[in-house]
DNA sequence: CTTGACCGGGG
DNA sequence: GTGTACGGTCAAG
């Protein structure tokens, strides 16, 4: 039989089971397997048969004096990096044991180090089959009983098989409304099933009135368990929903039984997270994914549903405010609406997955974890899970990973210099053409051969060796980063080519398109890992090589461009800019002369041509790094660093200053001034509303507990002394009033505020921001308040 | 400049 | 659960 593998899981209550939840096109199978032992390795001190003889010889017991029993071991060859070594690898009747069987050998002077012993059991299940959740696997074994299952199977034999056929995954997005601790309704949605259990009726026919809370937590369960749920949606679920409905399910004593088998939802702990696991469905909550993979190709400052939905899907949430939708509740306002915007969230919730979904599938199906981990996990640690796989079919032994100490240790390191950042001149410039290095730190690993395992060998014949440092690369063998990087580089290369056989609507363009995204993001992760403190394969020494070499290629291009007659710009780490008289002409000339200087397998792109760029200054004078604008022929302006995409700042700031941008870059200065003098004038008599007045924060615990001061947290005290009851996790907004001394006396919550501080938002807020732009042509604060004559601006 | 507190998502 | 993992920003010291 075959199918795709999406969970997995072990149990030892009748002994030692793996359990597999696997699914095609006839339904959804159990899968046991209780033929595969945990294992780990020890590596001998130097003599692998005084190691033997110990473990022949020895009683193993913890320090409690529980009797430990090694169930079979194994003579093996293994390679540590590039070194052959020998090692004992270990079984253990249990998984529980591995950790004190590893404890008592470690003390063994025979035993130099043990390996591979913290490696979650059903992980270590996955990588030793190569059974990838998202992958076709084919099965052999004996059907038992079936139960919750189409059928339960005895499993003799596993194996990964290419399989074209695309699975149906049945997907479905909840979210839950709470008032006053209590949930109030509970919204669905999938492609053919769209509902709201609600505690309140409301004449819409998408409403399902429940009794209360116990009747909608087991509404909730028919619900999933009707719509024959594989994946059960969510945002920021994991701690949020699940922990309401655990807490509500805790007090009216229903179990939440949410997992094919019947089984309860649990929390897996993960040191300051929790996951809510589900057994045999996949619970993806997506706010994880979103923070620790998508973040960073995201323009959004805020990751909020609505937010991460407007840039992904280009869908929003409905507007209704926190306090509107308590007054509502309360009240029995307009219940219809509170409704509809609950479905509205499951929609775009639903909607987000259709995206997000496929990409973490791919993910699973490149690292080899379950769906469950993949839209969980850091970066760092999907890409180790990925190294953990590779490392094993190369027959070489993972590192272990650090311990807390080494962990402080590293983290404590002197930082290596990054990136190369071009120091700008301040002003607008007119035709700006932007170039960048494909991939600079992987090509740059591949082209030198920079890996932990070629770092400082003893035995080498062709060394790479780094003046200004004193360790060197081995350049004999390709190593073991490389040569994944190439892969995937290579493998990468291979699909953009094919994507372009597709029209971007079809489902096999939005495969190809994951699939190379997944593989973009790895290769992309490896030169970050390599400095991450906590990783297995950290080795500093071949990140700070890494961003050496990248900073030299940069410096050789920008000299390069300086030849030419480029007039430099702006570059940071991988990217320049560059000016000069018919541009457009001399493009590929200034691209071949660059790429036919770089290895084989480095390359410099161009990126575009903008029509005008701006850069900035410091308070010093000096240009400003990693600040600027560009505006495109088709007026879309690029615009990064500025205040006006950061989230600490009032809107009435943060939209004078994208208006002053626009204006700059269509080279309108004056416009740009009166759009500021306006503001101003607006903000003096009083005519801005409020609402771009406000400044949120969030409290996360009750304000007279705040060790600081801070606006919010004042705010909110004033509050309270009023009557108000804040209740901690609740996000406040505030004004800037005119009573006061200091800011944070100032600050009233929005609805207690009578007045506003003018002068505030003009100094502190309007004025920075918009002589963060315009200071470049010369203009004062003095002059944009209108209180100075505007000379002295002849040079622009 | 260093250290330690705070914050994120959700309602 | 072969467990117990963040990273950036800001105010105070």
């Amino acid at each position: 039989m075959r199918l795709q593998i999406f969970d997995a899981d072990y149990t030892t209550s009748e002994g030692l089971e793996v359990k597999l939840f696997g699914k095609n096109s006839e339904g959804v199978y159990k899968i046991k397997d209780t033929n595969f032992k945990p294992y780990f390795y020890a590596i001998p001190d130097n003599d692998v048969t005084k190691l033997i003889e110990d473990i022949e010889d020895k009683d193993f017991e913890t320090e409690d004096g529980e009797k430990l029993e090694i169930v079979e071991f194994q003579k093996t060859e293994r390679k540590d990096g590039q070194k052959k070594i020998e090692a004992v690898k270990i079984f253990a009747d249990i998984p529980a044991d591995i950790s004190k069987l590893k404890n008592a050998l470690w003390s063994l002077e025979s035993v130099e180090e043990c390996r591979e012993f913290d490696i979650p059991f059903y992980r270590r299940y996955l990588i030793d089959k190569n059974i990838r959740p998202g992958s076709w696997v084919e099965i052999e074994g004996v059907e038992k009983n079936s139960g919750d299952f189409k059928k339960v199977i005895e499993l003799e034999e596993i194996k990964a098989v290419d399989n074209d056929e695309k699975l149906n995954w049945n997907s479905l997005a909840f979210d839950l409304e709470v008032i006053d601790e209590k949930v109030v309704m509970a919204s669905f949605y999938s492609e053919d099933f769209q509902k709201v259990l609600s505690i309140k009726q409301t004449k819409q026919d998408f409403v399902e009135k429940v009794e209360n809370q116990e009747e909608l937590l087991k509404r909730f369960i028919e619900i999933v368990e009707e719509n024959n749920t594989d994946i059960l949606l969510g945002y920021n679920t994991d701690e949020f929903d699940f922990d309401i409905l655990r807490e509500t399910a805790d007090q009216t004593g229903v179990k939440l039984n949410l997992g094919r088998n019947g089984e309860r939802m649990k929390f897996n702990r993960r040191g300051r997270f929790k996951g809510a696991r589900i057994k045999a469905r996949m619970h993806l909550d997506i706010y994880p994914f979103v923070t620790h993979v998508l973040a960073p190709g995201l323009d959004s400052e805020t990751l909020d549903l609505d937010s991460v939905a407007e840039e992904m899907i280009g869908l929003n949430k409905d507007e209704l405010e926190w306090g509107e939708m308590k007054q509502i509740w309360r009240n029995d306002g307009d219940l219809e609406k509170f409704a509809k915007y609950a479905l509205k969230d499951s929609e775009i919730t639903y909607k987000l997955g259709e995206q997000t979904t496929p990409q973490i599938m791919e993910m699973s199906k490149i690292t080899g974890l379950i769906p469950f981990d993949t839209c969980r996990l850091t970066y760092g640690q999907l890409t180790e899970n990925y190294l953990l796989r590779e490392a094993y079919s190369r027959n070489i032994l993972a590192n272990n990973r650090p311990s807390q100490k080494k962990r402080r240790n590293r983290d404590q390191e002197q930082a290596y210099a990054g990136g190369f950042v071009y120091t700008p001149e301040e002003g607008l410039y007119e035709n700006v053409a932007v170039f960048d290095f494909r991939s600079l730190y992987p090509t740059v690993m591949v082209s030198h051969n920079i890996s932990p395992d070629t770092l400082n060998l003893e035995e080498c014949s062709d060394r790479f060796e780094l003046e200004e440092f004193d360790y060197d690369f081995c350049q004999d063998q390709q190593g073991f980063f490389p040569e994944l990087v190439e892969d995937l580089v290579s493998s990468r290369y291979k699909l953009k080519k094919e994507m372009k056989n597709y029209c971007e609507e079809s489902q096999e363009f939005k495969n190809i398109y994951n699939r190379q995204q997944a593989q973009k993001i790895l290769a992309n992760s490896f030169y970050g890992y390599l400095g991450y403190g906590g990783a297995r394969w950290y080795s500093r020494e071949s990140a700070e090589a890494t961003t050496y070499l990248g900073r030299e290629y940069i410096k050789d291009a920008i000299q390069i461009a300086e030849e030419m007659g480029f007039e430099m710009t702006y570059g940071d780490t991988d990217s320049v800019m560059l000016r000069k008289d018919d541009l457009e002409e001399h493009l590929d000339e200034f691209l071949d002369a660059v790429n036919s200087e770089l290895p084989d397998f480095m390359e410099l792109e161009f990126e575009g041509l903008f029509k005008r760029g701006f850069f900035t200054s410091k308070e010093s004078g000096e240009g400003a790094k990693k600040k600027y604008a560009l505006i495109d022929d088709e007026n879309n302006l690029k615009i990064t660093g500025f205040e006006q995409v950061r989230r600490d700042w009032s809107p009435i700031a943060k939209d004078t200053q994208e208006k002053v941008l626009q204006k700059v870059l269509e080279n309108d200065i004056d416009a740009a001034v009166e759009e500021v003098k306006d503001t101003i004038k607006a903000l003096k008599s009083r005519e801005v509303d409020v609402e771009k007045l406000k400044i949120y924060t969030t409290l996360t615990k009750p304000p007279e507990e705040y060790a600081n001061t801070a606006p919010h947290v004042e705010a909110a005290k004033k509050a309270k002394e009023k009557g108000e009851e804040i209740k901690p996790e609740s996000t406040v907004d505030y004004v800037i009033t005119r009573r006061g001394k200091s800011i944070s006396e100032k600050a009233k919550l929005t609805k207690y505020a009578e007045t506003y501080d003018s002068d505030y938002y003009v100094d502190n807020q309007v004025i920075p921001v918009a002589l963060r732009v315009l200071k470049v042509f010369g203009y004062t604060e003095d002059e944009l308040k209108g209180k100075g004559r505007q000379s002295g601006l002849g040079q622009f």
